[in-house]
DNA sequence: CTGAAAGCGCTTACAG
DNA sequence: CTGAAAGCGCTTACAG
């Protein structure tokens, strides 16, 4: 069997013209029953195998979308690509993936360069020309960019901030802290305004100490917790990772929670459950919005629909666990 | 501007050849200084971007590497895909990732369509016929399978289990617990085979129990070990995950780790120093495999080699952190 | 140094 | 129902 077999190969092999293979296999009701038959055969025989890279040239499209991410190394980022993957896959699509945080020249070429048909991105930090220049259909998860006008899907990151704030209160505290994420994320600052609003609205005490969503930041702001002179008695971090190293720093100095603080965290990453006291954080599903924002782009790709601003927002979960507990 | 602007477009602007406008891009020394400076302000004036796609079915290239690998969603692959595409994209290759556990028609045609210069396997369970009639240079990662006869590249899982045996050793304990991942798994079987023989060398008692690295089955092994008429004083598990749901279930039965039992996990994902108590584990350096791997395949690529069954082996590293205990 | 032409491997109007 | 031919957007021997 030849290494290489083109649609010319099998044609020879069984008497008929490379557009009748084409069309055995693509339409096979158009082309009559014995000449499929011995299409058929000679595919088998052949071992013929189509070279995708030469019909989706000839088809102007890359049966392909593109998943842009700040950080592929984000374990946050695997189950929502994971889902990404599985509708892409059943709609017959490839899914390529980027680091957004690159060479804008690159960066721009993307949306250009014949090789994704769409562009799903979990960044919000893009240049809004440089994603207004792509000539192709984005849909937007998680992060969002009103510059951008293109559909974004994502949970109610304020309303989620509220929830925390609302079940800290029920729980008794009176005075809480915030570990905000990065001031120039999108997510930070929502989730740090729907802290702040809330704690004002409910009357509660309020402290923001500055993250990025690390563990190493969490750790951080626990020290700083530490010395304050009059301690909140409940935090809010802006992450679960950040939650994790908040929680950790406690422990190695000696206070408990949540006996001495009460911990929510965000996101409800798979580890969350499993943290030790099990985490209470509000739920992000992410394989979920995977799959809607995957589906949302995918059918957008079908139809040659231009895509407009929409903006679906899910409403948030709060996992209530062990890491919360009623003022002392 | 046009949407849409082709070789042709710069060339009529520019007043010379399409062959001539590709020359200037990708060989500009071959031009002439005049011609060159023509052809560029042509492509500025049209916002020229190549079209990668066209590009590469002339050079029957796809420049693209494929990743697969059985559960895109395991967050222990993400570090490692992450590093995969820093290496590729600075190669000027593209990362397409897909699930290796899908339909065996899909994956077979994944090595015939074009679409992809090369395989990054990190599926060792994949049928060796189905791997070796892919045309295209494949290194495998983490898992291996000889009969694929491709390189590999991965820790001496086998030494990482004897180094875990030999440090629960050195703390007194003498019969000692496995958690085992799942029996088809290549990691599961070298790591178990790697813990009996140790424990036999050493003369300690071992036991085993089933598992398939989740934190479930780590939760299952714990509620066995507390049921145990002679409970052993130390448990190495075959991952992380394991580990965590092994310590968590202790903790919720009322034992204590390492008082109760020492624990040693196996990968060291991020989240292993975090956890309370700080994972003692074996460190799977997952940047560097990725990174290794990748750049043996786009170097394979790169010269057109043939790659054979080379298998490169690292040396493992223990992590030693606070799960693991002398014995009381 | 530059251009005309062929060709990568397909698909698809257009005829018949 | 089937085939000859054009063409997707490039690159690259081959001439000149």
């Amino acid at each position: 069997m030849p290494v290489k077999v083109r649609i010319a190969d099998v044609a020879a092999a069984a008497g008929v013209s490379t557009a009748t293979v084409s069309r055995a296999l693509s339409s096979p009701d158009v082309v009559g029953a014995e000449t499929r038959a011995r299409v058929m055969a000679a595919v088998q025989a052949t071992g013929y195998r189509i070279n995708a890279a030469a019909r989706d040239l000839r088809q102007q499209r890359a049966r392909s979308i593109l998943v842009l991410a700040p950080n592929l190394a984000n374990t946050f980022f695997s189950r929502i690509i994971a889902a990404v993957q599985e509708v892409a896959g059943q709609a017959g699509l490839a899914v390529q993936i980027s680091d957004s945080r690159t060479d804008p020249d690159l960066l721009q070429s993307l949306g250009h360069n014949g090789r994704a048909d769409g562009i799903l991105l979990l960044d919000g930090a893009l240049p809004p020309d440089l994603v207004r220049g792509w000539r192709l259909p984005v849909v937007q998860v998680c992060e969002w960019n009103d510059a951008y006008e293109v559909p974004s899907l994502r949970i109610d990151n304020a309303a989620a901030a509220r929830m925390a704030v609302a079940h800290l209160r029920d729980l008794g505290h009176t005075h809480l802290l915030h570990v905000a994420g990065p001031a120039d994320n999108v997510l930070g600052q929502t989730r740090e305004r729907g802290f702040v609003d809330a704690a004002r609205a409910f009357g509660l005490g309020a402290t923001v100490l500055p993250g990025d969503f690390t563990m190493a930041s969490g750790a951080r702001s626990a020290r700083a917790w530490a010395e304050m002179p009059d301690r909140p008695s409940a935090a809010f971090t802006a992450s679960d990772e950040c939650a994790f190293g908040f929680i950790s720093e406690c422990n190695r100095m000696g206070f408990a929670v949540p006996g001495d603080v009460s911990v929510i965290g965000f996101d409800d990453v798979d580890f969350a459950g499993h943290f030790i006291p099990a985490l209470t954080t509000i739920h992000q599903p992410r394989a979920r919005l995977g799959r809607q924002a995957a589906e949302r782009l995918v059918s957008a790709l079908g139809a040659s629909e231009r895509l407009t601003h929409e903006q679906v927002i899910i409403d948030p979960n709060l996992m209530i666990r062990a890491s919360t507990a009623p003022r002392t």
